[in-house]
DNA sequence: CCCTTCACG
DNA sequence: ACGTACGTGAAGGGG
């Protein structure tokens, strides 16, 4: 018999934090309920136990505490948010027929402890699952343990029995708790031995076995004088942990955890919490009935169909061409499995059945239909690397859902298919590499992938009349964004040439340079360290050398560029360090980075430029990330001359965009001394320090420019005092009346800065020129720092955003004219307000111009949009 | 897995 | 009286 154990505090907590926020119409919170429901079900297929046991804490004292006030004296109560699900949730378990176990005085886990022990003493088979690593040493004798880690949305289990156990921590489970006992607990505010942390402990307990043994033997040599010394006097305090990190299996409990008693289950009762609840997926997935008898939603049979006849599949998609419905297409990341669906039915085309040239002529004729799919993009860019260029992606539900709420970080299938369908999509294991190349066709894996793509198509259903229901966002997602994605494509697949040789002797002179500096800071600090770690710098700063000290971040000293800068005339190991921190930044970042991907096909970089990261609408790029190359010191800067045109005949052309953020305000606020500034093309920011300091501008000196600049970014950041005063260096007074004066000269940015928060905090969102939105609800948050961050994201985004959406109109349009043109000059880079091409040197003139014109008149503003275009054979050089 | 630091716009 | 610049990604360190 087999029993399932689940420490229901532990689950539900983990179900809270690893769930966003979810609610139903009433605002009742859910998402606890959710995930904790989420992961028993799946749990339950998993192990199929004959019997579940869920224990919960009590609110009550228990005999620890009893014992040691100090006991868990850190934690803190759960939030609202979660406390007003548990008695919903034990309602629920109740209903479902699971046992529960509570008992005042004892935790969950001596509950479980106890059951488990009946359990596998008579011989059965317990399976305790639960989130924090505690309940492990109750692992061995017919006991395993699930332990559950939860990212957002998902949960992963890992199984632990006495074997892997063994295999992961070098000793046996029940030991975890002499290593308690010796390293301590923070969370449970366990002290163990003072100063002796994870790595000591786990030494001891590997020589010794057990605390018990290690006094016994506390004069043996293998312990060394200090270790000993801290031992001797935490000895008290080594006993008194153990006894708190053991679990008590002896509780009197009044279940019996053999015998099944008649589960009941009450779906009437089940149905009613679960509408109420508003998670229509449980309903779904238990079949619960209404107590009218209808069923609210049925999932229904899906009928999957494997092509294998290429010629039946040809005709199969001629007669697709002649229609113009839709079709909705998911491919599985390894791309040996595409399914699709049409005329009602799904159906499946598996590669490895196909020569190659069948399987590209497949897909070159399913490419060319119209095609729904959900994140194409790197689909896009597989096709184009087997020479398939893809014309019919007619709507991208990952776009979509991203331009209708751009700050939810995340956009996968399975949670955009939960969060507008309340579909909850099984994890795929037909992304795997050999997942359709089993030779009895694994009909479940069929399914599952009709599964996902069934999604595709209820999201699609949801989400259109919700894009509909804003014209603006209409506009921008079927004329830019989604276009957008095809050039993304084309950058991605083409990349950016690397020399590879000069980079990696560039990282060489780094080596010696880094060495040199190692030792002269082991030589100034009187020991080896490492300089890297702030926690140990700051030691050696701080304490060892008595350097002054601004203490600032949580964790300790705060070693910041900033901080060190303003102690660099006390000691000469300061700058050492200073720069020491420089060049292993461009060391392990960027040569090493780099080097490591460069793709050994064409020598070139292939970095990822996302569509859908970040809030304000600019792309982003990883995989290595191309736009943060250095570019403001001089040795950085030396990192552009890797990036180079891909032969003597070819050159790179950069262009970017002149103060374009400044120019979007001066347009957006119609502040009209600004627009005037710009309109004279004058130095806007010695422009500034003329109208706030009241001198000509010939008299305006480089201190006051540079104030002003600094001024000028603030506002764009959506400016505070505070901030000003740091990065200027001035009192926060004078900051504060610098902003105001600023702000007496500029009324227009003035009165729009108070007229967008205002319009925020009335709608809930703002807006960019071509109607992006973020929401804004950190607008009505209790806290002040919270809504403070909100104002300034609401005076920050609408600028941003819009000199975004007019980088991103000048890229399709640049690429749509080399494309039409016939021209072989290529889009390559893009770093926010920088477009980088390679180019034939032949084309170089007219495709310059050509970059320049599109980029000026993305769009008609009240002042002019500058771009500015140099060229060279490396990055460095085009730069200007 | 989170924090700190630092690279870019 | 709160505690602050906006938007990103990568690496190293340590709990």
């Amino acid at each position: 018999m087999k029993i399932m154990v689940i420490d229901g505090n532990s689950i539900l907590n983990r179900a809270f934090y690893g769930v966003r926020l979810l609610t139903n119409h009433e605002g009742f919170y859910t998402n606890a309920i959710y995930g904790f429901l989420s992961t028993l079900f799946k749990l339950q297929d998993e192990e199929a136990p004959d019997r579940t046991i869920v224990c919960f804490d009590v609110r009550e004292k228990t005999f620890r505490h009893k014992k040691f006030e100090t006991y868990k004296a850190t934690r803190k109560g759960m939030p609202d948010e979660l406390a007003m699900q548990l008695p919903v949730m034990k309602d629920i378990l109740d209903k479902l027929g699971i046992t529960r176990c509570e008992k005042a005085g004892y935790e969950a886990d001596d509950l479980i402890g106890t059951i488990s022990h009946i359990v596998s003493q008579s011989g059965n088979e317990c399976v305790i699952v639960t989130g924090d690593k505690d309940s492990l040493q109750l692992v061995g004798n017919g006991t395993s343990v699930r332990l559950v880690t939860s990212k957002m949305g998902q949960s992963n289990t890992t199984k632990y029995d006495e074997q892997l156990f063994q295999e992961e921590y070098g000793f046996k489970p029940i030991q975890l708790i002499d290593l308690k006992a010796l390293m301590g607990d923070t969370s449970d505010n366990i002290s163990g031995v003072a100063g002796i942390g994870k790595k000591t402990a786990n030494d001891l307990i590997k020589l010794f076995g057990s605390v018990e043994n290690i006094y016994k033997n506390i004069d043996s040599p293998e312990i060394k004088k200090g270790v000993r010394e801290k031992l001797i006097s935490g000895e008290q305090s080594a006993k008194d942990s153990y006894w708190l990190a053991t679990i008590d299996r002896n509780v009197p409990i009044d279940i019996d955890p053999m015998s099944l008693s008649d589960e009941f289950v009450d779906e009437d009762g089940l149905y009613e919490i679960f509408n109420k609840l508003e998670l229509k997926t449980f309903i779904n997935r238990l079949g619960l009935v209404s107590a009218d008898g209808q069923k609210t939603f049925e999932k229904k049979d899906i009928s999957v169909s494997n092509l294998t006849n290429f010629g039946d599949i040809l005709n199969q998609i001629s007669e697709l061409e002649n229609e113009t419905q839709n079709i909705f297409v998911h491919v599985n990341k390894a791309q040996t499995a595409i399914c699709f669906h049409a005329n009602d039915k799904y159906y499946i085309i598996k590669a490895h059945i196909f020569t190659e040239d069948e399987w590209f002529e497949i897909l070159r004729r399913i490419f060319k239909l119209n095609i729904i799919m959900h994140d194409a993009k790197d689909q896009v860019v597989n096709l184009l690397k087997l020479g398939i260029s893809v014309e019919g992606i007619k709507f991208d539900t990952c776009l979509a859902a991203y331009l209708l709420n751009p700050a939810e970080g995340s956009y996968d299938l399975q949670r955009v298919a939960l969060a507008y369908c309340q579909i909850e999509l099984a994890p795929p294991d037909f992304d795997n590499e050999d997942a359709f190349l089993g030779l009895i066709d694994n009909q479940d894996m069929e399914k599952q992938l009709a599964r996902w793509t069934e999604a595709i198509e209820y999201i699609y259903n949801e989400i259109m009349p919700k894009l509909k229901a804003q014209p603006e966002l209409e506009k921008l997602y079927y004329e830019l964004e989604l276009p957008l994605m095809t050039v993304l494509a084309d950058m991605q697949k083409i990349g950016c040439k690397v020399d590879a040789d000069l980079l990696k002797s560039f990282g060489l002179q780094l080596d010696r340079r880094i060495e040199l500096l190692t030792n002269e800071i082991y030589d100034y600090a009187g020991g080896e360290f490492k300089i890297n770690s702030p926690k140990q710098l700051g030691e050696i700063l701080f304490d060892r050398l008595g350097l002054p000290a601004q203490k600032k971040t949580k964790s300790g000293y705060s070693t910041s560029a900033e901080i060190l800068e303003s102690i660099a005339g006390y000691h000469p190991i300061v700058n050492a360090v200073l720069e020491y921190r420089q060049l292993t930044k461009l060391k392990s970042t960027y040569v090493d980075g780099l080097l490591k991907v460069i793709s050994p096909d064409d020598g070139r970089i292939h970095s990822h430029f996302q569509q859908t990261v970040t809030a304000t609408g600019r792309l982003s790029s990883v995989d290595p990330n191309l736009q943060n190359i250095p570019v403001r010191t001089e040795l950085g800067r030396e990192l552009r001359k890797m990036f180079v045109a891909q032969d003597e005949n070819h050159v790179l052309i950069d262009a970017d965009y002149s103060q374009i953020e400044l120019r979007v305000l001066a347009h957006i606020a119609q502040d009209e001394t600004m627009l005037e500034a710009f309109r004279n093309g004058a130095d806007i920011h010695a422009a500034t320090a003329s109208k706030v300091y009241g001198v000509p501008i010939e008299d305006v000196t480089s201190q006051m420019r540079s104030s002003c600049k600094a001024v000028n970014f603030g506002i764009v950041y959506g400016i505070s005092d505070f901030a000003l005063a740091g990065d200027l260096g001035i009192s926060r007074k004078q900051a504060g009346e610098f902003i105001k004066s600023y702000l007496e000269t500029y009324t227009g940015v003035d009165k729009y800065m108070k007229d967008i928060k205002a319009s925020a905090k009335e709608k809930g969102y703002v807006e960019t020129l071509f109607g992006r939105r973020r929401y804004l609800p950190e607008l009505s948050s209790k806290s002040f720092p919270i809504r403070a961050f909100g104002e300034r994201v609401a005076m920050n985004t609408p600028i941003q955003g819009t000199a975004a959406d007019i980088i991103k109109i000048a890229m399709f349009r640049v690429w749509k004219r080399l494309k039409d043109g016939g021209y072989k000059t290529r889009l390559i880079l893009q770093v926010h307000d920088e477009l980088i091409l390679e180019s034939p040197i032949s084309e170089r003139e007219e495709v310059t111009k050509l970059l320049t014109e599109e980029m000026q008149n993305a769009i008609k503003m009240d002042v002019p949009l500058v771009a500015e275009a140099h060229f060279g054979h490396d990055w460095y050089t085009a730069k200007g």
